[in-house]
DNA sequence: ATACCCATGTAAAAAGTTACATGATTAG
DNA sequence: CTAATCATGTAACTTTTTACATGGGTAT
């Protein structure tokens, strides 16, 4: 049995919620779960393709397909297979973020280049806010399904993250005026 | 003038603090910076090669070179051209997070499966606050230094960054609990 | 008509990890 | 002497993005 990557997880994952086109996957990411996740084009119809030779997933037939349009749906070893994933021990990845690395390697001179960045990156954590807050008034109409909890949940994992990020740039401000203050005195 | 990926921005910017081979330069991804960056030897020795072809660093000349050690120093240039890009606008990176991914794929059925995922993250997130406690106490010796609020700020993004992390888990355990109850009931 | 979304797919490039080959030095 | 650590480097592979080619359908 050919070795199965994360992004044909991910795909699995949105074919385990309804029958659906590379395209709608993509729509998927970009839409419920871009603030964790993301794919390109790039991945996604290879790992359908990958997918359909290992058996995990099937074309489906459809008559008169709209736009040349192809629908996918998951298979009953797929399913299988996506569920044995889910519970396994996730390793570790190396996470990356490029602020923090531009943090630490800043010094006095590079205190108005640094503000600008801590600026910017304050501004989109209240859009995130924003975005977050308008997600969770949609979610409620959904309120009786099954996936509701999971859903709401990483919701919640965007909320606490965005507010400690918040939290930290407005420190961070915060300690560039003292440093700037400590300057010219 | 050829283009500088982030990688070679990040020797560059080990570079500034002092002289060192790219051994050296491992290490200090391992150590310091490893909850927020990392870099392995594949990309490395390319980088400084690369840099050193760009006239961004130089190769220290040494007598008695320890175990064929190479030494490498950033140059005028090297230094102009970090400090122009630690200003620059960060462009958005797509952020992966397979816990959430699999928080968000979850069902009822998976609830057994979650929950050691969450239990797991719990004690890493312990484990990493700890650690960020005794690195806490290593830099106050530093206090004087330039760089020090800096370095400060890093970790203490790391201390926020793992107490919502950690409160998120505990909420997801308590959630989890809650289903069960409703599934026996 | 013409612009915009829907839709599939691939090729090339870029980014990154892993495993290996090689050898010096040091600590026990 | 031997194991661990220091140290450099490359090749193969995997992963991911970006750009492109192509064309149907729909709304103005």
């Amino acid at each position: 049995m050919g070795k199965i990557n994360t992004t044909q997880y991910a795909v699995l994952g949105v074919l385990t919620r309804g029958e659906c086109s590379g395209y709608d996957i993509r729509k998927h990411f970009e839409t419920s779960v871009s603030h964790f996740w993301s794919e390109s084009y790039g991945q996604i119809y290879p790992a359908l393709k990958k997918l359909t030779e290992e058996g995990c997933a099937e074309e489906v037939e459809v008559m008169e397909r709209s736009r040349g349009q192809k629908r996918y749906r998951i298979t009953s070893e797929g399913e299988r297979r996506f569920r044995d994933w889910l519970g396994s021990p996730i390793d570790p990845v190396n996470y990356r973020d490029e602020l923090l690395l531009r943090t630490f390697f800043a010094g006095k001179k590079d205190i108005p280049a640094v503000r600008i960045l801590f600026e910017r990156e304050l501004a989109e954590m209240q859009q995130a806010r924003d975005a977050y807050l308008k997600q969770q008034g949609m979610l409620t109409q959904h309120d009786g399904d099954e996936e509701h909890p999971f859903l709401a949940l990483t919701l919640r994992y965007g909320e606490l993250f965005v507010e400690a990020r918040y939290a930290w740039c407005i420190e961070a401000l915060k300690l560039l005026d003292r440093l700037e203050g400590e300057n010219e005195s």
